[in-house]
DNA sequence: TGGAAAAAGTTTCCATGTAAACATTCAGCC
DNA sequence: GGCTGAATGTTTACATGGAAACTTTTTCCA
């Protein structure tokens, strides 16, 4: 009766209920997902946030940083690092409006243009359902979830 | 032909694809789960990654500190400080085996045990379905998607 | 056996992201 | 007009998490 009961093996751990955790789940798809894209990117310096930020100044040229930021959930003093960074890249223009000069609102150079047209392609097919190893329906479904999920959210609680 | 396409309303955000981006969906998930789990516990400290490693040592005791990160994808360098300060706040007991004394053993002190038995509950309540605004078969099914998108991940290649 | 290679953690340094205090500018009111 | 308060970004100081180099111990094999 010296064997103990757990940790027969040392790499097979009960993890209980932890699987029926959706914010362990959502932390692990989220590491798998990391892993598929800097698999995609691997040479490029493409980052997830960094890109994402690009898409969304290209389709909404003149947005202001504050809105950007808000609807990307990114706080406002990490956008303005990330607003620095890709105005020093070259990618991206600052303006400070003259009808309100305490905002700034943001484009693309040419340069960051060019940027979203050349990764826009891998960046959509990163996660294609065959890609991450689901079926076309399924990964519909988990989209819709997880905008359901986010919609549900408190918009902006002050 | 002044008024600008775009931004006829500074605050509405043409998104294109971006919903329908895997993993930008997932960060958005992870951050409205964060706030429902922070609005959970917001008076006492409990922070989600490090009541996960409690959970999981509570449920295998003696559990190697390696095994544990690799489990939980945790970096072992980040572990190494996560059960630095468990250890420190009397939650967490490490030995070292004289088996091999390179590795390390971790246990829940008493104090520990008593911490995971208080929260436990909190911890699987957070979300719940009706919690997330999603129906008992949606929340079924958003797990059951998200268990299949891990385990696609190639385990551990070296 | 004894020396090279691997395994397990730790340390150091760096990138990412947040919170709190701080300008600056605008809006509204007296 | 001029002051108060709100809005918008920025700065500073800190927390979190990872990569790479390092230490110690074990394994393996010549």
């Amino acid at each position: 009766m010296n064997a103990p009961f757990t940790t027969l093996d040392d790499d097979t751990l009960d993890l209980g209920d932890l699987p029926r955790s959706l914010g362990f789940m959502l932390r692990l798809a989220q590491i798998s997902s990391f892993a598929h894209f800097f698999r995609e990117f691997a040479d490029c310096d493409v980052k997830p946030g960094e890109f994402t930020v690009i898409w969304v100044i290209g389709l909404n040229p003149g947005v202001k940083q504050g809105a950007l930021a808000r609807t990307l959930h990114i706080k406002p003093a990490h956008m303005t690092k990330l607003v620095q960074r890709m105005v020093r890249d070259g990618l991206v223009r600052r303006e400070i409006p003259s009808e309100d000069r305490r905002s700034v609102r943001l484009s693309l150079t040419p340069a960051g243009e060019a940027h979203l047209k050349r990764y826009r392609g891998n960046f959509l097919a990163v996660h294609s359902a065959e890609r991450i190893g689901l079926t076309e329906s399924e990964s519909r479904q988990l989209l819709a979830l997880l905008n359901k999920l986010t919609l549900q959210e408190a918009p902006e609680c002050p």
